[in-house]
DNA sequence: ATAAACCATCAATAAATATTGATTGATTGA
DNA sequence: TCAATCAATCAATATTTATTGATGGTTTAT
């Protein structure tokens, strides 16, 4: 599960970064509706191939996203089980109690 | 509110660009439990001040965080409302339905 | 008034990311 | 077999982002 700190850190730093591109959120966006090969994502994005191959590693290594080849072409489709690590994350983010700001010792 | 396309997906990408460094989630998770000031973060993260205020700003300008001037310090937080927003993008990526593959007519 | 603490910002550099076009491999159909 | 389609990967370049040390502004205490 996906963590502010700690050894996933840096896991979970990675699952943001994925997110942080338009390009990417564009994908996700098309991907919501079920899975889709590239050819069909260059059409609807209006994107070359090999900028799309590139965001869809990206958003593979993340974990983000799988992929089934068929033949010759190959379909992306949102990886579920990251959409709930997400879930946990923004749900750690979720402010616990408000400090009353102790004499800071700076 | 935040969406993976539309007018607000730069905003969105702003938004999850922030949470995808170490060094932020580090501080978000110092924020975790109330308001800090830099100094303190400075003390707590092992690292320079300069460094910390750059990425303080990037965590502010997403409008993930807020700050509150209080003399010489100045206290950081975690914005409550950016969280709830974080809440509804992954939510808006929830599996829909799955599209049984057409024909790709590529 | 002076000094010290806190913090933002700047300039310079280093490092990571993204884009484009070309190449390559695999698969399908003629 | 030959040609065409789909998609990953590479090389080169451009763009963004991060880090460091220095500077300057503001506030507090002496």
């Amino acid at each position: 599960m996906p963590t502010l700190s700690g050894k996933n850190r840096s896991k979970t730093a990675e699952l943001c970064h994925a997110l942080a591109d338009e390009t990417r959120l564009d994908i996700l966006d098309q991907l919501k509706d079920g899975e889709r090969c590239v050819c069909e994502l260059t059409d609807a994005l209006q994107a070359g191939q090999s900028r799309l191959s590139f965001h869809l590693k990206v958003l593979k290594d993340a974990g983000l996203i799988q992929d089934r080849p068929e033949g010759r072409w190959i379909y992306y489709a949102i990886n579920a089980d990251a959409v709930e690590e997400l879930e946990e994350l923004v749900a750690s983010l979720r402010v616990m109690r408000k400090r009353g700001h102790p004499n800071p010792r700076c």
